[in-house]
DNA sequence: TTTGTCAATCGTAGCGCTATGATTGCAAAA
DNA sequence: TTTTGCAATCATAGCGCTACGATTGACAAA
């Protein structure tokens, strides 16, 4: 039988929690400072004297303290972490993006929290939802269309937007990027120019890839107020070099007298220049090419690929660009957008 | 600077700080049940009863709440993030494997928080300092080559360590990988068994990629184990197609009966394949040439490019489904290492 | 001297949540 | 009846840090 022991004895033992080995409390024990100037210092160096400066740096060093910085973010209402939601990084136009704003932001000790929409709505739903819960310092976007609910929540979160890779439509906060039906002209006015006259777009997953469909549209008003004659061929798996054979090879045969194309991108124009090869079709003799890209091949093909390059990665330096003025406290411009434009590389094949 | 308006009406108002719309404690008054219960539910709904838990869902659901996930990281000591430090995400191989776990990890409301490490050992040294400052659910790193900071560092802390992209060196805890010599033995074995015996590792950046110097390695000691000529050309510029022209140019320079090579990735053999086409030489016939990656133009070059598949997806597939295991609370056999191996794609090009 | 000013530093109340242990209510066992 | 066992729920003490406001001390101005 137990007795009924509430409330006699007292048991001031109680209970506890994980530990983080060393925290910013033992290092201002260790200083002889407060806590305060250690977070202060840590923050803003120059705003503690340099003699606690100096013992704080030397406490932090002797002791191996690392931050915690989902502390200081939970205390801050503002994490050091910066969302980015991209389409998928294997493709290569967002993983330079990617690559280009870690390496800025990375200095200034942010992080980024990466997520995959795959083209997809509701998953970038999703991701943006899960972003917001880590109360980020800025959440970066792919394009320009999302669901009304994303366009909500992120409304109503003060978190700054950056949507990235598309100008041209309704903006949240900031948009870097470039027009594509501009690219999709230029690659029109380009053949034009060269003297063709028969063109086809060879498209690939244009019903997802929004941008890649912007760029096909791009090209066949161009080339229809040219009074040329345009066609789009075009095939529902994402761009490839395979894909692009088969759209070349398809091309061919619906229009016997075709003297240009423009690519998806240039895997898809990779794939068109082997299939001339095979089928022994001179480039540009016979048919110019043009891709979208210049990727990592395209200057070292045989013949070399005339491309448009988008600069990727300036649109990922300019967005860290835009996220570390934000939070130095520079109140930007709302609705700014900034057009990183992009170039017609003139190789041989075209 | 902001101007100083203070002084005359005496606020006994007390400091605020941040404010996150809605908490978990108007749920839990919204619900009429403690916050205990929604936190229970949120994180094991089987533990609630059904009322308590479609009334808490339906809170949840009226009021919009969004978790806060820096919050409950603190409470909880481990943040539900995965850091994820590879040398860059433009290398398709690293991005193949970061997509691959991100879709796997999505759905356990896992982030994946991107480093680039650019193959600098210093520069991964400061992210897993950075990383273990969030208190991820885990760390992956790339390869088995750490500095000695990194290594104690990671030692200390009490995350699960998962090294990714390489086998056969000292791992921390568990990896994930495949043996690169064996991929260079593999190559080496395949080009004789196709009658070769005057072959050329074209490799890039073998100083900072220890993998590519690993494959390189593989491949000359077994070429020399079996008796046929051997030669490395190389050049310290990364890999790409051009790279890779270059370096065929030079070898065939440099070794007139060269009749085979494998190349440090499919990028390089891409480039030599188009530098043969310019040279008039015939592939197969008078070369034949290995890749390495498998990527996406491989198997639609002309000829298709004979090349090993390292399988990154299933790297990646692995790693999410250890840490996923590990977060469910099974105890992994500690220095496990999972052989994703690779498989030669024998195409036209040998 | 007193007062004011300013830079440097400190004290402390949370940020929103989780995990521990306690409590409750009810059915089955004693 | 009382006890026990169990599932469901709750109360509460932090997790480690930041930022607000207060305090201190040194020096210039009055």
């Amino acid at each position: 039988m137990a007795d009924q022991t509430k409330g006699e004895a007292e048991r001031p033992q109680r209970r506890r929690r994980k530990m983080q080995s060393v925290t910013m409390m033992d290092v201002a024990e260790f200083a002889q400072v407060s806590p305060s100037t250690v977070s202060l210092y840590l923050r803003r160096p120059e705003a503690v004297s340099a003699s606690a400066g100096s013992t704080i740096a030397r406490a932090i060093e002797k002791l191996n303290y690392v931050p915690n910085l989902v502390a200081g973010g939970l205390a801050a209402a503002s994490s050091r972490a910066v969302s980015i939601i991209v389409p998928s990084v294997r493709n290569a136009f967002f993983a330079e993006t990617v690559a280009a704003m870690q390496n800025i932001l990375r200095k200034e000790k942010l992080q980024l929290i990466l997520g995959h929409t795959e083209y997809d709505e509701r998953e970038e739903e999703e991701l943006v939802k899960t972003a917001l819960s880590w109360a980020p310092a800025a959440i970066v976007l792919t394009g320009l269309s999302h669901s009304d609910a994303t366009r909500r929540m992120l409304q109503k979160a003060s978190v700054p937007v950056i949507e990235i890779w598309e100008l041209g439509g309704q903006q949240i906060d900031a948009a870097i990027g470039f027009h594509h039906d501009q690219v999709g002209a230029a690659a029109a006015k380009h053949l034009i120019q060269q003297g063709r006259r028969n063109l086809a777009y060879l498209g690939a997953r244009l019903h997802e890839d929004k941008r890649a469909k912007q760029r096909c549209d791009g090209f066949v008003e161009t080339a229809k107020i040219a009074g040329v004659t345009v066609d789009v061929i075009q095939h529902p798996a994402a761009a490839s070099a395979e894909v692009g054979g088969m759209l070349l090879s398809e091309a061919l045969q619906a229009l016997p007298q075709l003297d240009g194309v423009a690519c998806s991108n240039d895997h898809v124009a990779l794939g068109a220049l082997f299939e001339c090869e095979r089928s022994s079709i001179s480039v540009p003799g016979r048919l110019s090419i043009v891709g979208f890209g210049d990727l990592s091949f395209s200057a070292a093909c045989n013949p070399p690929l005339t491309t448009i390059r988008p600069s990727g990665d300036l649109i990922g330096r300019e967005a860290a660009r835009l996220i570390i003025e934000h939070m130095a406290g520079k109140e930007p411009e709302p609705q700014i957008s900034i057009d990183t434009r992009f170039t017609l590389l003139h190789r041989r094949s075209s």
